[in-house]
DNA sequence: CAAGTACTTGCAAGTAAGTTGCATGTAGTT
DNA sequence: AACTACATGCAACTTACTTGCAAGTACTTG
């Protein structure tokens, strides 16, 4: 992960045309640096005391997501997960016991959207993709030999 | 669609050990014909007056589920879709405009998931996947000219 | 086929994620 | 230094979904 000084992250805020206050300095330097995407309810956790009201960090995430800072990304539960923005494309494992997510990525992603693109009858195009696999990661795997 | 008689949504709901129940019937007759997965809330809307309350459809969903009836589609948005369970496996596309959804099979996911298990570090085993693409139907795709 | 019981349904009330209105606070401009 | 538009926090709201409980009904069993 690129080291990034709280500078450049109000550089980052800035360019995008938001005020560089502490709060979205302290949230958007957590996010970029955490090494998984995090619900709005894990990051106020791990900012702990300094972290801003979950009203803001909701208003926050939607910013950020309509300024490009951050991705959302669905696991298919009850609550949305955000992810620093700067990474390259790429989809994520989730396990599905522990919660732990690794990203996964250089897929044959082109290839299924080129075919799905031809062999639709209905669309005219396609833009987007929601690809996310669910497993068991190694921590896991042995608590289920007691089957 | 295979056309399937209410004797035989009777027995299969009998076979999973659910009572056939009028409501249980009406709503999985409507779901095996429906040809495109359904939110609560829009199966609702298309069962009318004779729609079971919005609790029952929930709780029947949840036993449909895990009984193996139905199964569930998460498309990002705010709430769950459910489509019947006879199909092969397969995903969709769905509009970002209208919301209309083509199923779409036959893709390369087997090779992605061989690649993705090899490639993981984390990860023992790969049990599930998700897998949505989303773009403009032809119906849709004339709006946006006028841009 | 009548009756009993366990499963179903509906109503009301409760969660939990996320949103909105409004007053106060503050970043960035002049 | 002061002003203003944008940010934040509080409270109250919305929406998807769940739970407890009482009343109803499918299916069993005699």
């Amino acid at each position: 992960m690129i080291k990034m000084t709280k500078y450049s992250y109000k550089k980052m805020l800035r360019a995008v045309g938001l005020r560089a206050t502490p709060a979205r300095l302290y949230v958007l330097a957590h996010l970029a640096q955490a090494e998984q995407p995090l619900s709005v309810d894990a990051l106020q956790k791990r900012l702990k005391h300094r972290a801003p009201h979950t009203v803001t960090l909701y208003r926050m995430m939607q910013d950020f997501l309509t300024k490009g800072l951050v991705r959302r990304v669905d696991f298919g539960q009850e609550n949305a997960f955000f992810e620093f923005a700067s990474q390259a494309h790429h989809h994520h494992i989730v396990c599905t016991q522990c919660g732990f997510i690794e990203d996964f990525s250089g897929c044959a992603m082109k290839k299924i959207l080129e075919r799905a693109q031809k062999h639709s009858t209905g669309f005219v195009e396609i833009n987007e993709h929601h690809f996310e696999l669910f497993g068991i990661c190694k921590k896991c795997a042995p608590k289920n030999k007691q089957r």
